[in-house]
DNA sequence: CGGGAGATTGAACGGACTCAAAGTCGGTGG
DNA sequence: CCACCGACTTTGAGTCCGTTCAATCTCCCG
């Protein structure tokens, strides 16, 4: 499935590479990076609801951006147990290592378009020109630091104060229209919570029951008191 | 206190800078790096126990490395609950930011003297030489797949296997003579695995009772059955 | 409209926490 | 060198938050 990715140019050096956008959530996004980035352009691929993008330990070949749907990479133990890392959307950016492997596996949440690059034409690019290099570091660097954000809310958040978490960072992230429509389950979100998912929906239900938020169906909330919810994100 | 850092020279580019060395471990060494760029080589400070050596959204002026003691990198909620996200040991660099701030506050979790360099030296570098900034770049991503396999822990492991995986880590960065020295206290370790301390000392009681390990005074132990550590390490 | 995956809700359980007390050890001063 | 002090650690008992197990409900999609 990946034989077209062959098509990805391999160009190196282009003379106007602007810097990746970065927007104001501090989230994965570098919108249309690969877009903007003339040479580099990628193949796009589409994936089923719930196939894998790539396994963990595979040789990290490509990287990709997500075009439409939704990802999330995860770590899983052999009984089952997953955490969830983080949730890609379009706009984002994920699979891009500085080893030689990756170190979590990456699968659809929904039906999911990505495009994607030859990690070797972004290396080559970095190598030529220090801009793409100190981009590629401020992606790291921004995965980095939700992970940080993200070790403070399994170690020491309260489910309340989990949920709360989440439904702000989905809020900035993909809020149209004053309603957040998720594209994950209930289970992956207590994944990515560390939480299960009885619990999750049980604070749903109970932030709506309190008024802060509008459940029409399970997967479009709007919220009705940010800033409540801001006081028990801390 | 700072003042002294003036003295770090500004050097740019050198010519035969080497790449640095990943110690097996993964974890955040880059052993002498500072040392084996001319140039960079840093200035000493030392710190008492407890003292804080840059804060939470401090702007990121300087990059350390300890030299000897150890580090904790701590995120902090005002009612005092805390996470620490690392333990920096001699040899280990830490304090460097890709954004203007730090993202954590870093403190001493005994006596400890480290090394630092202006942040802009190793930028200035970085600009000139693609090997200095690839090298910035792996210590970022050494820390985010720390941070990554971390999560895992907090979100999904029980404390036994907390307190296992721990332990196989300090056993890797500082077993001396079969002894792990282990310079930070109960708490310290419970706010690094989400635990309470009582919790970290009872699994420890657990894990001497069936004999898979020894303590000799409360901060030093050796490992008597690593295998068995490793099955619950998953 | 009907089927079924996903979500909600309930009840009981349990692992880690909280609160409390006793024990240990390293460091300091006599 | 030893005794003491105080910080740190261990251990105990009871509690609670989140989990587990189970049943019902919703609503999305054919």
């Amino acid at each position: 499935m990946f034989s077209q990715a062959a098509l990805v140019s391999d160009l190196g050096t282009s003379p106007h590479l602007p810097s990746p956008r970065i927007d104001n959530d501090g989230a994965f996004t570098v919108h249309s990076f690969f877009a903007s980035c003339p040479g580099l352009l990628g193949t796009a691929f589409s994936y089923a609801k719930d196939e894998e993008i790539y396994g963990d330990d595979e040789p990290a070949e490509y990287v990709y951006e997500v075009m439409s749907g939704a990802v999330r990479t995860c770590k899983l133990l052999d009984d089952g147990r997953r955490q969830i890392g983080a949730f890609l959307l379009p706009g984002n950016i994920f699979g891009l290592e500085a080893g030689p492997n990756h170190r979590l596996t990456a699968d659809a949440v929904i039906d999911t378009t990505v495009r994607i690059v030859r990690r070797r034409s972004l290396e080559t690019a970095a190598q030529n020109d220090i801009r793409v290099a100190n981009a590629l570091w401020a992606m790291t660097a921004r995965d980095l630091r939700h992970a940080e954000d993200h070790m403070l809310l399994l170690g020491r958040k309260t489910a309340s104060e989990r949920v709360a978490t989440f439904l702000l960072e989905m809020d900035r992230r993909l809020t149209v229209a004053g309603l957040i429509d998720l594209p994950m389950c209930r289970r992956d979100i207590a994944d990515y919570l560390g939480l299960t998912l009885e619990t999750v929906s049980r604070v749903l239900s109970q932030f709506r029951t309190e008024g802060m938020l509008g459940l029409s169906g399970a997967r479009h909330i709007t919220l009705r008191n940010r800033q409540r919810l801001r006081s028990m994100n801390i």
